[in-house]
DNA sequence: TTGACACCTGAATACTTGCTCATATATTAC
DNA sequence: GTAATATATGAGCAAGTATTCAGGTGTCAA
């Protein structure tokens, strides 16, 4: 369990600031554009939240998990039949959105179903699909 | 390069579609359920692209290398000496984003200068911001 | 109590990823 | 031409990930 409970965030931000205390020795080209871009810059802890969030939605068995349930609450067996996979893999990823706070479950009995925790979820699901409806050349076309 | 190419991907379609071929020996709970979820889920091709989009921004720097290219167009070395890593890893992290369609890029002499394909990445990066600074209770806390 | 069921979880495994290091390419200055 | 600079890239490694498998927990019914 404690593998879910934010190690991962704190050794990305160690290394973060490893990052920044070792020394760059490459040339500055535009001094002001770098110094600017320093300054506004999303700080490390910031940019890891947003990669976990991300990354919850990097894989496409989740991205159907969470497009299942933007419909309707659903018990994990169901849900595993939605989407012709196991029920220990399905479990195993329900876990993870759980852990990373994109969906919430509620016991009934020996039933568990799953929801979306909030409507933020949906908005970022939205997005990503409308930008991989249109707009999508296809990754090959891009490989130069 | 042939990596980035898309194998990817059409692995990941070749397992879905194996994942759907597959037959599932759960019993369901609510078959109406099962059935409206089936037929309004995103095709596996759809889940594919999203969640590569979503890849693409599942990592620290890839979100910081964003992050700085939101507010200008800036060169790889520029790009490093902000970022505090190498310029090695930078290019890599570059090469990923621009196959992935996120970025583009524009050569000026020895130069290249990054810049973000289009507003839409904006959308998806500022969506992503949003969540990470409100709404945020922390990993750790929901380790249950 | 016994068994069936819905779900969870740890280990194992094959695969993926992000970096470094060394090196290659291309442009510019001399 | 040579040297320096800006970027790209391939190999390699350490770490992370998604699934399967085997087994565990808790609930319900007979």
């Amino acid at each position: 369990m404690s593998k879910y409970s934010g190690v991962k965030a704190t050794r990305m931000v160690i290394e973060y600031r490893q990052q920044i205390a070792d020394h760059c020795d490459v040339v500055l080209v535009d001094e002001a554009r770098v110094r600017a871009a320093e300054a506004n810059l999303v700080d490390g802890l910031t940019a890891t939240h947003m990669a976990e969030t991300f990354q919850a939605l990097s894989d496409p068995t989740r991205v159907r998990i969470i497009s299942t349930l933007a419909q309707q609450e659903l018990c994990v067996c169901d849900l595993a039949a939605v989407l012709g996979m196991s029920q220990s893999a399905i479990s195993h990823q329900l876990r993870l959105l759980r852990v990373m706070g994109l969906v919430r479950h509620r016991k009934e009995g020996r039933m568990v179903y799953y929801v979306l925790d909030d409507e933020h979820i949906q908005h970022l699901f939205q997005e990503g699909l409308e930008h991989a409806r249109h707009g999508r050349r296809g990754v090959a076309d891009r490989s130069s």
